[in-house]
DNA sequence: CTTCTTACA
DNA sequence: TGTAAGAA
């Protein structure tokens, strides 16, 4: 069981961080009294929440996906639901590369065409 | 001094 | 999410 201080500091993440994902209702650590206790559990979601962020995952996915955790104790419509948002998430970023290419290369066009125009005058460079 | 809440950026 | 302000 740890404070929020600790927690925040084992997690990488500042204690304002926590709180924001207790207000979305990802998390629901203890209280005594007022103040925060991190269980292990809080941790676990914690680091499950984090490393959705960090694959692009919006805080509802996130939510959505840690609250059959506890209604699925097998895990079975967790794992499909997961399947799911993996799946549409890579078809997401598929699309983002494809856009990102198609930029690049625009942009790739259009600075040869500086450089050939560049060529053909005076003080040309 | 640390944590909490609330509000604003 | 950071930061600030006032309460606990």
């Amino acid at each position: 069981m740890l404070g929020i201080q600790e927690a925040a500091t084992e997690l990488g993440v500042t204690m304002r961080t926590l709180r924001f994902y207790e207000d979305k209702a990802l998390i629901a650590p203890q209280r005594v009294g007022t103040t925060r206790i991190y269980s292990k559990r809080e941790m676990g979601r914690m680091q499950l929440i984090l490393r959705g962020k960090r694959l692009g995952f919006s805080i509802r996915e996130i939510k959505e996906f840690l609250d059959l955790y506890d209604v699925d104790p097998e895990h079975h419509e967790q794992v499909r639901t997961l399947l799911v948002k993996v799946t549409d998430r890579i078809e997401e970023l598929r699309q983002q590369k494809t856009a990102i290419e198609q930029t690049l290369e625009e942009l790739l066009s259009i600075e040869r065409q500086s450089l050939d125009w560049l060529k053909g005058t005076p003080d040309g460079k």
